[in-house]
DNA sequence: GTTTTTTACGAAAAGGGTTTCGTTTTCACT
DNA sequence: AGTGAAAACGAAACCCTTTTCGTAAAAAAC
């Protein structure tokens, strides 16, 4: 059951290979009879061009590649979901790696995606990566790349992020406006730009609203494999060393979920005793309990723009040589849930 | 900054093109003089091969198809990371695509994925699929696939799964042996065979342990989408139609915590009034409170091992023309917790 | 010094399609 | 009948690499 080729076609009309590619193709110069003849036997014979060797004409695989830090995480998967859905629309197939927040792994897999010769790269970078000239070897050797929610601002590709600094500073506001005294923050990482947004942007809220800014109060967490382990870790920490915090923004909900753990197993009461914000909104956080007030980071919807960005500069590249990169910032609304209901009332 | 050539290393040394070819891979006829040569301006020029031209050639992708019902799924998150995580190692890329359940869209990605010329395919079957000439097309073209999770018998490919109905019957009798007199299953869509396993295991349970079947105690789940809501409204039913129910066996996780949290927001003691044992154990199941006991289905073992198969496959159909399909079961444990905690002591 | 073997390279075909350009055929118009 | 244009097709080049096979030059054997 070999695939039919435009040769067997041709053989069994008595036509060239040409012909018959222009017939299948609607070419203004082949008659109508003919095409008649050629798509009705390419049917029966079951044709399908062989993508092989249109790749190699085209110097197109119709193929893109993402890679992100971890494939079992809500978030991520709902950005994959959204790049896949709006991929297949278009013709597009996703490629899909993984790079353990391992710059090692992610330079590698950089470098096997253009062996590959994808069309394009979607990409969320590795808490390590710090050199970026992985990435600008896909820009100059002119393929569009797209960074979402970990990017890196030097690198002069197009964007889709959140505004991460304004919801903190929205989710730390909450905090204050609910009437904690006393806020601590679980941050991220020390290098990627997400994680020191949320980090100033928490800062900010304090300042703002003439609260004290107490580095003591800040606790890094690496934010992979074993984030569930670091919240409940540094939920006891907190509670060792500073008993008096009545609040906590933490960088992301699966953390956050740890510490509630750790504080739901010691009595401490949520919120009464102390309120948290999360960050992601991962379903999970609706369901525990108390259930998770969070800051809403719209996955799905990221990916599909992210696709769409990536789309819309493939099809650019192919006229012009250059693209002016764009940054697209989407809303992420906070969402008020139990474990940080108001103690003013 | 266009990537070099083949031709272009030849012309800068005065060779032609088969003669770099051959050097770069070691070919004994080139000299080593020669060799040295075309290596290092193959270095300086940063050559990689052009992997379509290379694909026409050899006729492979060095890529595999992945099609699953749903990516934001904890269990199939794991088994994607499980299969790319061993790709990697052997230089295969994989496309996932998301059948969303449907049969129509998963035949439309196999013939995707058969005109991208994929070198494999690895699938879990959507609900809906009851046709499966899409996955005897892929074994008729000589190509290796392979099922897992959700599989058909009749497909002659080989299948990793884990053994359905004796885990639903461990998960039964734990519920027995616990003390629960009255026991419920939530079962999923009637078409797949482990929906089908599972309520097999079920029953024969409650039959070999002396307790009466009563059809009016299974409930159909689609376990689709709005899984966690069908877990609540099915939770409100039982409470309306059978208030003596004191355990259910629930086919699927995100259901059971739906259940579970409709439980609590009724008031009704878990599991000192019903016992509830899940299946899958999703993160999420260790978190909530009660923390679900359920059934553990290795995800991440499946997808390594599904593509270890399949790489076995690919090799084999090189050299020889047929394959014999095999069935490889893996071991699926009861983690219990404290949503079934014994009431007899 | 001639024959045989080994070494080192290149020509050519193959893989399957796309596209440009030229050629033949057909038809319309004077 | 003669000219010009339009219609319908095919030859050839191209995309880049791989592999078989043939050949020339160099080395070894007699």
């Amino acid at each position: 059951m070999k695939p039919a080729t435009l040769k067997e076609i041709a053989d069994q009309l008595g036509l060239s290979v040409p012909t018959v590619s222009k017939a299948l193709k609607d070419y203004p110069d082949v008659s109508k009879k003919t095409k008649g003849l050629v798509k009705e036997l390419a049917k029966t014979l079951n044709y399908t061009p062989n993508a092989f060797a249109v790749n190699l004409r085209t110097k197109e695989s119709k193929t893109i590649g993402l890679i992100i830090p971890e494939i079992v995480h809500h978030f991520f998967s709902n950005v994959i979901k959204g790049i896949i859905s709006q991929a297949e629309k278009k013709g597009y197939l996703v490629i899909i790696l993984q790079s353990n927040e391992s710059y090692d792994l992610e330079k590698k897999q950089v470098e096997l995606l253009l062996r590959q010769q994808v069309d394009g790269v979607i990409i969320s970078i590795a808490n390590e990566t710090a050199d970026f000239t992985h990435l600008n070897d896909i820009i100059n050797i002119n393929k569009p790349l797209i960074m979402f929610d970990k990017i890196a601002k030097i690198v002069p590709c197009s964007k889709v992020i959140i505004d991460d600094r304004k919801a903190a500073y929205d989710a730390t506001k909450h905090l204050i406006d609910i009437g904690c005294k006393r806020i601590a923050h679980f941050r991220g990482p020390l290098l990627p730009q997400n994680s020191i947004d949320r980090f100033l942007g928490y800062k900010k809220a304090l300042l703002d609203h003439n609260m004290q800014y107490d580095s003591s109060l800040v606790y890094i967490c690496e934010c992979g494999d074993n984030s569930f382990q670091e919240g409940e870790t540094n939920a006891k920490k907190i509670l060792k060393d500073h008993n008096n915090v009545d609040g906590i923004f933490i960088n992301t909900d699966l953390v956050a979920i740890g510490a509630l753990t750790e504080f739901n197993r010691q009595g401490i009461k949520i919120p009464e005793q102390i309120s948290i914000v999360g960050f992601s909104n991962w379903f999970m956080s609706s369901v525990i309990s108390p259930s998770l007030t969070t800051i809403n980071q719209p996955g799905f919807e990221m990916g599909k723009i992210a696709f769409k960005q990536l789309f819309k500069e493939m099809k650019k590249l192919k006229k012009e040589k250059k693209i002016t990169p764009k940054t697209i910032t989407l809303n992420a609304e906070l969402i008020q849930r139990d474990s940080s209901k108001t103690n003013l009332d």
